[in-house]
DNA sequence: ATTTATTTTGTTAATTTGACAAAATAAATC
DNA sequence: GATTTATTTTGTCAAATTAACAAAATAAAT
């Protein structure tokens, strides 16, 4: 049966459920790139997803949404949970790194929060992860709360993560491409109105590969969720691009249904 | 912030990751249906998917394959994790009929341990659902251990559940059905031999469709991953249909990419 | 009017899907 | 040994989809 290596007694603060937190990989799709928001920690070079534990009377949803909303002002984002990480190496003290930023963070604290702390992130933690997609042009970034500074990187510029944060954010990215069918991006990602240039790259940000600009175009004006507007004036010597926005009950019926790609 | 309706501190057994349980979804392929492992508690009418605790020092997979095995024998079976399922009513408190199937249960416990049992069963737990694949023609089912009756049902003739747990075995076969094209069923729901109609009509029973005969066998053959063998001879008056296998390399890298279904 | 970059539509071959029908097969029975 | 029977296997063909390129249309600025 199951192994217990190292029986640490499970200690926890009141109100909130031991040994559970929830981490968030929030997907926005900025200058033709997908982006990824994480905090990094102030006086230390570790960078961590945005997550929180959960407490007694919450539900994983609500959690989720609310560790989202604290750092960028929505509260109604497209929630996806995708997996519940809990390999026995999810404590501070498994890599060296994580164990000297835990140092620096504990050393802010009042003396007498100190130990248990300490004690409280040597514990392994399971940790459910959602991804969460939202338009990153209507949000607000707050850049700092709690000494720790939010910000947007583009999915190939991610650094090294904290705990297993690096696999959560691949495993995301896996997730977000396998369920794309399925998934509002049109809703989520894009901004009101938006080009189809615009449309088709994030599709090509998300595939990682290229398409072709003829083809994608047909597939999605005869898919028929698109309502064309006035053009996008840009002041370029060139045509002027329509822009498009979402037709909400046929999108919202094809999503449901999948839409093939 | 979170509600916090019910303050309930955090019992839990020594060595047990407290708040934290494991549920599966053993899917059997058997008699042409797809059919799911439960348990029926003796002297109760409340039956449950097979589950467990989280002990500490384990993994969530080594619990589920554990959990599996402890029924089935098996030990080497395809795990899917697909959901943690957090509602703040999964508890034994909830519904009438769970609670009095407790009260049973509890009433063969010792005296001593009853009532810390029934506070642990009344909190709120935290389950992470796997379903797992296995060819119920290996199985000998282990039909009773601890008074729990353990059998093969029916996908149409699931009774009422324990919990949400009808909620968990319907989410499994969603999760089945969306995933199936990158999913081993031919290995491992299937036999060592099979016949193509067999193969087919499992098909049949996860997508929930009819398929034609015809295109499903060209289909299948023109991916190549179907070794031929011998036929069956039933005795019947018919042309005897081929049996057939897997070609485990073939096979192994089209489920990688995806069998388009 | 011309330049320019981008959108939009066309064209075509190759492939896949869906629906149905016909042929082949082989065991058992008469 | 011919016949019956149920099932597998192959055939056909129209319709739809995909993929890859090419050409035309567009409109703002020069």
């Amino acid at each position: 049966m199951a192994k217990q290596k190292e029986l640490i007694s499970n200690l926890h603060i009141p109100g909130i459920v031991p040994s559970i937190s929830i981490d968030c990989v929030v997907f926005g799709y900025l200058e033709k790139k997908l982006h990824v928001l994480l905090i990094k920690y102030k006086d230390t070079q570790s960078w961590t997803l945005p997550g929180g534990f959960l407490y007694e009377g919450a539900e994983m949803d609500e959690t989720a949404t609310n560790i989202v909303s604290s750092r960028t002002g929505i509260d109604n984002v497209y929630l996806n949970q995708f997996y519940t990480f809990s390999s026995l190496d999810r404590h501070w003290k498994h890599k060296k790194k994580d164990w000297e930023c835990l140092q620096t963070l504990l050393a802010k604290l009042p003396e007498r929060d100190q130990k248990p702390f300490e004690e409280l992130m040597i514990q392994r933690y399971i940790s459910t992860a959602y991804f969460v997609l939202l338009n990153a042009a209507e949000v607000r970034v707050k850049p700092d709360i709690h000494g720790q500074l939010c910000n947007w990187i583009s999915l190939s510029e991610i650094p090294e993560l904290v705990l297993d944060h690096n696999e959560i954010v691949n495993k995301a990215i896996r997730a977000l491409r396998k369920r794309l069918n399925f998934l509002p991006i049109g809703k989520t990602l894009m901004p009101e109105k938006f080009t189809m240039s615009d449309f088709q790259t994030l599709y090509e940000a998300i595939l990682g590969k290229y398409l072709d600009r003829g083809n994608f175009q047909r597939k999605i004006m005869k898919l028929g969720f698109l309502i064309r507007h006035e053009k996008l004036m840009t002041g370029a010597q060139n045509k002027a691009p329509y822009l498009y926005s979402i037709d909400h009950e046929v999108y919202d019926k094809l999503v449901a249904e999948g839409i093939g790609f």
